[in-house]
RNA sequence: GGGCGCGUAGCUCAGUGGGAGAGCACUACGUUCACACCGUAGGGGUCGCUGGUUCAAUCCCAGCCGCGCCCACCA
């Protein structure tokens, strides 16, 4: 016997534990595989409630099709999330107190973080069993594989391996280049980052304006005209006005650009203005241009050219041939004299001995940083450059004005534009035959909408920023020697080796050069050997190779996801990747396997195994996720998995809600709304948080997340519950040889068609990933079919003497009560595994056979004359209510008219008439009696000669109601059926079908008037 | 500036070219032997506004009002 509720916390861990053991994760049968790869959470995650959701879904077209008889493949794995993790290791050392990151180096900080990883990363794992999930744990990968040495990015990984062919693929091909470009520099980490790491956030700010003062004292009549070309204001001016929201950047422009067309200017072009920062002596003159870029209307209509701060600069820099100089050192510190700034000095020195140099106060202009700025934060020197401006008179006014700022969405820091070596992937040319995919349906969006987001991002992409200066990531598989120019090195030069592993990248540097190269430790090793070299001119010691310091955008190797995780590249030779000794005097030594502890993680690393899984589960069938993550992963999956697997990642793109809270606003830590899922998990049982989610999956629209709706959930699932028990109670349980096709009695012919129409339902709203629509249609036929009526007439059944009636009636119930579990499994595994195992149904749910609709099963005869039933119950009961008729009282019913149907009606639900409405006896007459309230129902009229509690009024007035409420109806029907365009116009079905019920309202009517011409007697 | 989406019952939301729906909340009644995490019954909406298309519009189209999100270099 079950208990009155179910204990979920007791029962999950239990079925959990037994799902896991039986492997009926794992892919099985030879059924058509079915792939979804797990969006990897940041291995520094923990269970929010955007994955429960995510997770959900997913879980329920796994069980789905499962159950389908696929073979189910559910891939999991965490990602490495660089910035993230590096982020929380940090801060754990800062909070132990321990050595920083720079003072123990990069070596000992990555293995740190490997050790991280192992003991406290993943627990997201855990959380994601809570709530029902049904990953294949047992291949469980990283995007960084499973190596933890640390020795220097060796490849000793499949999924490492994948990363470095790929890199290397592509540099190859081309579409991997380095490049000095303008970056978004976040100044809190020292990185570079991608513009979609970049967030854009209206900031109150300033808009200066300053004069330029023009080489050496020039004036001009500065003219302004009206629109219709009249002057409204001539002067004579000494300078150029120029606006500008970042003043410490002055200091790098290049040139003053103003409009072609701008003729308040036109005198001016050609001509030097000065930039009015820094020591009088030392103020650079900088030209007056023409390009398109600046806008005649906005500010004064000239703008600074500051190309190494700013991304429209830059571009006009590079149109106009203009110097672009770095400003600020990695802090974003204005630079500090010294080290960063000799180079650029260097070359102008070099210019100036030349005599190459554009003026003599080239060298002077290198100098851009006047001492009393050097070193100051960017914002300080903001305050300081304007206040010597405005203390020498030149500042014209200062606007408050709100301006778009970029800040890292991950440091929350201003980001600086910052002129640096990167490398870049060509995302246009990778984005075109992602686009095309989409175009021709290979993959579909769902809802379809957000393939025009995608296209809209895909069909302007710019190149992808992939290397970021961090130290947990893929370090980038680039090696940097000198030239061979003249067959000597020559260290000015730099000579790229890129290569799978560092033994690969020796044996090409070894071939360039004709002999064992020196692999130096860092780029501080590399100087040194080269210094050596070149200082004692021992030309036989190595040459010296050293590896780019960088590692890779974390997206680099996530957008590798979809076939990585199944073993790609399989057919690449066999780890070869061993260490590589970094003694200079010894050269490459023979590679390592690597430690068989660490295979043993791999196992479908290369081999048969991973080639077949490779070739079964890709394309994946679909991918779930939010649209926040469309540009980030869902686009770089697109271009890598076409460009490497010659076919799209996937069929389906399913992006579903971002989940709100309450009040529809996104959950975030620092609001304080945010809602744990284990919290409700805990309190309400996983089954019930996962039917919520999905319930409220509707397609295109934010779900707002409620305590109170996830406890309705519970509360159907106690609902279901409390009926199994019923069902237990009156021996309802699967009966081997029962055919649900040949049920006699009504009631169980209709509960089957029930069953199996509910079965059609949720089957093809879940292939339509209508999950809230799925969910709806099991939640209604549980409750308002099985539980309201179906139970309800049974009842009368199991407590009645005809035991061939009992016998099919369990037999039928268990029938539609095991397809209630069956199609409630994906959404509530819990509840349902119990109450399949405990009501003695076969094997495990998990794995049953899903309902298939039959069309043998359906019966519209059982479910017209059960509707006839429940309908004229419910007309009873209603009636009974509103004349306060006591709910003890039996009273007896009169039926008039309906014919022999009703007659042989009445006589099938005798018993559950007069249970459910309560009735002592029904027979039928000619009219109704006196002193009777009078239904119409059907072709009939059902009468409740109920004159002890009736009052007269209050029956006129109900019928008065009815009376008008049909008279309506005919009224609005006989105005469509007047208009003869309707009835010519309109397809003859809709004309027949208004026809109809305008029928069925006219007998309701006459009988209505009837039943109100009986009452005026009394 | 461009793009996407939303505005339906008190709240949260489904939905459809031809008879306005659910859950919760609310009201009344009920401890009938599965369930008070329950049952029975009930109240409640000019489907944002204005036009247009159509025999017919809550649904399609246009405009407007209000709200949200994404992208974007106006210094």
């Amino acid at each position: 016997m079950l208990e009155k509720n179910f204990d979920f916390a007791e029962a999950e861990k239990r079925i959990y534990k037994d799902w896991e053991a039986s492997g009926a994760f794992k892919p099985a049968g030879e059924g058509e595989p079915f792939t979804i790869v797990i969006p990897p959470p940041n291995v520094t995650g923990s269970l929010h409630m955007g994955h429960a959701l995510n997770n959900t879904l997913q879980d329920v077209l796994c069980r789905f099709e499962r159950m389908r008889g696929r073979r189910v493949l559910w891939q999991p794995g965490t990602d490495h999330a660089g910035i993230a993790t590096q982020m929380v290791v940090e801060r754990q050392m800062m909070e132990r107190q321990e050595p920083k990151r720079t003072e123990i180096g990069r070596e000992a900080f990555v293995r740190k973080v490997w050790d991280w990883r192992h003991e406290s990363g993943g627990q997201i794992i855990n959380q994601l069993k809570r709530l029902g999930a049904t990953c294949d744990w047992s291949r469980e990968r990283f995007t960084m594989g499973e190596h933890g040495g640390g020795e220097n990015g060796e490849a000793d990984d499949q999924m490492v391996k994948a990363v470095m062919k790929v890199f290397v693929d592509l540099y190859n091909e081309g579409l991997i280049y380095r490049d000095k470009r303008l970056v978004n520099w976040d100044p809190k980490f020292e990185t570079a980052i991608s513009d979609l790491e970049v967030e854009n956030i209206e900031t109150d700010g300033h808009f200066w304006h300053f004069k330029y003062p023009l080489a050496g004292g020039e004036t001009y009549e500065y003219v302004e005209k009206d629109e219709d070309g009249n002057v409204t204001l001539t002067e004579t001016r000494d300078y150029i006005s120029i606006a500008t929201t970042r003043p410490e950047t002055m200091l790098g422009d290049g040139a003053v650009a103003v409009h072609p067309s701008d003729e308040r200017y036109k005198p001016l072009i050609g001509k030097l203005c000065e930039i009015p920062v820094g020591p009088k002596e030392h103020r650079r003159l900088i030209p007056i241009i023409t390009d398109d870029y600046p806008d005649p209307d906005f500010g004064s209509g000239a703008v600074k050219i500051t190309g190494g701060h700013d991304f429209n600069d830059y571009q006009v820099a590079k149109r106009a041939n203009i110097p672009m100089y770095r400003l600020m050192d990695w802090q974003a510190a204005m630079r500090a004299d010294g080290a960063p700034y000799a180079e650029e000095a260097a070359k102008a020195k070099a210019l100036v001995e030349a005599g190459d140099a554009p003026d003599a106060n080239y060298v002077d202009s290198i100098n851009l940083v006047p001492d009393e700025y050097r070193g100051l934060d960017r914002f300080e020197a903001r305050k300081r450059v304007v206040a010597d401006i405005d203390a020498e008179g030149l500042m014209i006014t200062v606007e408050d004005k709100k301006i778009m700022q970029p800040f890292g969405d991950r440091s929350g820091v201003v980001i600086e534009p910052m002129l640096t070596d990167q490398w870049f992937a060509d995302a246009e040319t990778l984005a075109k035959p992602a686009i095309e995919a989409v175009e021709k349906g290979d993959t579909k969006f769902v809802p379809e909408n957000w393939a025009k987001t995608y296209f809209q991002w895909m069909r302007n992409i710019q190149p992808w920023c992939i290397s970021r200066q961090l130290w947990w990531g893929h370090r980038i598989p680039a090696w940097y020697g000198p030239e061979l120019v003249d067959g000597a090195p020559d260290y000015s030069t730099e000579k790229i080796f890129v290569a799978q592993s560092q033994f690969e990248a020796a044996e090409k540097a070894k071939e360039y050069y004709g002999c064992e190269p020196y692999l130096a430790a860092d780029t501080g090793d590399y100087l040194q050997q080269t210094l050596l070299r070149n200082e004692t001119g021992r030309t036989g010691n190595p040459i010296a190779i050293y590896q780019d310091e960088d590692v890779l955008d974390t997206w680099f190797s996530s957008g590798l996801w979809p076939f990585s995780t199944l073993g790609w590249p399989d057919a690449s030779p066999p780890p070869f990747m061993g260490e590589v000794s970094a003694e200079p005097t010894e050269g490459v030594s023979a590679p390592k396997e690597p430690p068989s502890a660490l295979r043993a993680t791999s196992p479908a690393s290369g081999g048969r195994e991973g080639a077949s899984l490779l070739d079964q589960h890709y394309p994946n069938s679909v991918l779930v996720t939010a649209h926040d993550i469309i540009f980030f992963w869902v686009a770089r999956m697109m271009m890598q998995g076409i460009h490497f697997m010659g076919d799209v990642p996937f069929k389906d793109v399913y992006i579903h809600a971002l989940v709100l809270d309450e009040k529809g606003q996104k959950m975030s830590k620092s609001k304080g709304n945010v809602i744990d899922p284990l919290v409700l998990i805990d309190k309400f049982g996983a089954d019930a948080l996962r039917f919520t989610l999905a319930a409220q999956a509707a397609q295109g629209r934010n779900i707002r997340l409620s305590e109170q709706r996830v406890e309705g959930y519970r509360n159907f699932a106690t609902k279901l519950w409390n009926a199994a028990r019923f069902a237990q109670m009156n021996d309802v349980k699967p009966e081997a040889g029962f055919d649900p096709a040949a049920a006699s009695l009504t009631l169980n012919q209709w509960i089957i068609h029930e069953a199996n129409e509910c079965a059609a339902a949720v089957t093809r709203e879940l292939e339509a990933y209508r999950f809230n629509d799925a969910a709806g249609a099991i939640y209604r036929f549980t409750w308002n079919v099985f539980c309201d009526w179906f139970l309800e007439l049974a009842k009368p059944v199991f407590q009645g003497v005809d035991e061939a009636a009992k016998k099919e009636t369990r037999a039928a119930g268990a029938f539609a009560l095991g397809h209630i579990l069956k199609l409630l499994h994906p959404f509530m595994p819990f509840v349902s595994e119990e109450l399949w195992r405990e009501l003695g149904y076969e094997g495990a749910l998990i794995t049953t056979a899903w309902p298939q609709a039959n069309a043998k099963l359906e019966n519209a005869a059982a479910a017209k004359d059960m509707q006839w039933a429940i309908d004229l119950i419910t007309s009873i009961r209603s009636v009974r209510q509103e004349m306060n008729v006591p709910v003890a009282a039996k009273i007896p019913l009169l039926f008039i008219g309906g014919g022999d149907a009703a007659t042989a009606q009445l006589k099938t639900h005798d018993d559950v008439l007069k249970r459910l409405a309560r009735l002592s006896d029904i027979s039928t007459a000619d009219a109704a009696p006196k002193g009777a309230v009078q239904i119409v129902h059907g072709d009939g009229v059902a009468a409740l000669p109920v004159a002890d509690f009736i009052d007269l009024d209050a029956e006129k007035a109900r019928l008065a109601k009815e009376q008008a409420k049909a008279e309506k109806e005919i009224a609005t029907i006989d105005k469509k059926l007047a208009n003869k365009k309707f009835v010519e116009r309109a397809p003859a079905e809709v004309v027949e079908e208004q026809k109809t019920r305008r029928t069925g309202y006219e007998a309701e009517l006459e009988k209505l008037n009837a039943a109100l011409a009986r009452l005026k007697d009394l």
